[in-house]
DNA sequence: CTGTTAGCGCCTTCAC
DNA sequence: GTGAAGGCGCTAACAG
């Protein structure tokens, strides 16, 4: 800890008291100009900084959020942490950062670290227990926001992505254009999301009559590597006997696995097959060709997060917000070489 | 603040004083295991979290660390945040991130609001203002350590790259596989790696009894744009008369750019042109050619940089840390096609 | 306008 | 083995 020098230091200095100090620290009308800026002085010279502890120790806030992320590997966090972390600094709040590395216990026991500090509130991004903190919320007095929450069930505030919504947009796109064999590459390790998309994607080709080839619906929960899935996914629908022209993936991560599986074997993209992302990351524009995809608005995301927070700190009612994802057209798509039926 | 519970409660509750209730909490042996059993049921029964910030009023220590990155955007930085979290965690500390958007004025509001939060110490990833530590080293008693500091000057503690060396040991691959006009696209924004990547491009070249070409080598501070800068650079470059056959990056993004320059000219990249970044970034192995470059160990420079802390929290000594970048060969350098002179 | 007093939740001698 | 008392640095009534 720092700047063994006080208030108290201060007022005997100063000749005053130490409440006398504290007020005109903290500008308080009361107090005479000249003694205020007496005090200013004095403290900018002894080189004072005030303690944060303190002064949280009696007003019982800390001015602090927890913000709870999987992992920062994960290209999908570090927007959000940006708009977490610029609404907070904006509004006179620091950031505490948490990893839970995706595992239940991990996020649990970084909740509890959160607690012991007295943080004001915390956000959690793709939490797989976010229905705990329901509960929760009736003993630790801290409000919980959750983003892209990965658990169904009863929670409280969430800000998300409408996963249904952008499935099935980019699967329409996908019919538009001229596909009618379109393949899945899910995700069953983030429960909720993984679903939602799935429905959009049925949804898209039940509005045009298809049925759902359950060989082209792939949920492979053994594989944590999103790149690495996306491979495996491409390789089995690649060694199809019916193949498919167009690939929906999960995630961006999981389309750039997939397209690279099929440079490897030859197969053009998206001449002899189109692919699909969900998530709009920087990386899906590097990629050659770059992906269509469906973008979430990230940052904007983390800034309404905290917004939110902000709100609840203030004893405000908030509602949860849906976010649409945008389709981005890449070059990753096209219509299929040899029309079906 | 959370859980209106404190030891006082407890106290009361098991019918002893708050301090037999702190003692037995925190293991003291002079308790009776009966009364601990008891006092430790009664805590998990009505819900106690301890308040750190009451702790941390008296211990005078927060176990707490503030991190001061540029931008987490910077596709440098996660992994160093990761890093330290990582081993903050291990060592029971928790993180408290700030983003200093590369401003000075910035970086030091940044610093003075984690002292107010009273953090033990600071790690500053690329600080332009890294000298006046050393001074503020005194009056606030937390460390500071440094990672790539990018001001010239006196400072304390430090992680870096070996700028020098890596720059040397790309443009030396350069020259081995038969180039002989290479330009430098470098980055007068981030003073002090610019300065010693040149250094090592120019030492290189001399070693081979090659001039350096003023007009190779491009220093533009008004683009802070990694991209932007590497396409406008090599726009530059490419409409010379005399066009070099290979060109070194500042870094991978910036190598990025130029690809991106010279394939919108048609020009073919390694064949007409090759490339060199720096860093090893992820982007780098998506684009197509994947880059060339040099691999910085980013997570095990924000390990070190936490560990240094640590050691530095507990009293130990502690000498600054140079890591050796590794060149990473991919597909954007090849021999020149035309051999000149 | 300024001083007095109390207390936030916890740790820590010093007694018993 | 446990209690009593004091204080970390600050804010917040309540007096004057």
């Amino acid at each position: 800890m720092a700047s063994g020098v006080s208030i108290k230091d201060i007022a005997r200095a100063a000749g005053v008291t130490h409440s006398t100090v504290s007020r005109a620290l903290r500008g308080d009308r009361r107090i005479s100009s000249a003694t205020a800026q007496r005090i200013r002085q004095l403290a900018a010279e002894m080189g004072y900084t005030p303690s944060a502890v303190a002064r949280s120790l009696v007003t019982r806030r800390t001015r602090t959020v927890g913000l709870v992320v999987t992992s920062i590997a994960d290209p999908f966090v570090p927007a959000v942490i940006d708009g977490v972390e610029h609404t907070a600094l904006e509004a006179g709040y620091t950031t505490i950062l948490a990893t839970s590395r995706s595992e239940p216990e991990r996020e649990l026991s970084v909740v509890r670290l959160l607690q012991e500090r007295r943080v004001d509130g915390i956000i959690i991004t793709a939490s797989r227990v976010g229905a705990l903190y329901a509960g929760m919320l009736a003993t630790m007095q801290v409000p919980v926001v959750l983003v892209n929450n990965q658990e169904e069930g009863e929670y409280l505030y969430s800000v998300s992505v409408d996963d249904v919504a952008g499935a099935r947009i980019g699967v329409e796109h996908l019919l538009h254009i001229g596909h009618r064999r379109i393949a899945f590459i899910g995700c069953p390790l983030r429960p909720s999301s993984h679903m939602r998309r799935r429905q959009g994607y049925l949804e898209a080709l039940a509005k045009e009559g298809l049925p759902a080839n359950p060989g082209w619906l792939l949920e492979d929960a053994s594989i944590a590597d999103d790149v690495e899935r996306g491979m495996l996914g491409m390789r089995h629908l690649l060694s199809l006997a019916e193949r498919p022209t167009a690939v929906f993936c999960y995630n961006d991560m999981t389309a750039i696995g997939a397209l690279r599986e099929a440079q490897r074997q030859g197969i053009e993209v998206p001449a002899d097959v189109s692919l699909l992302g969900f998530d709009g990351i920087r990386e899906a524009e590097l990629v050659q060709p770059s992906l269509t995809t469906l973008r979430q608005p990230r940052y904007e995301m983390g800034r309404e997060a905290m917004t939110m927070l902000l709100k609840l700190l203030d004893g405000q009612p908030v509602h949860d917000q849906l976010f649409q994802p945008r389709l981005v057209i890449g070059g990753s798509t096209a219509p299929p070489r040899t029309r079906v039926e």
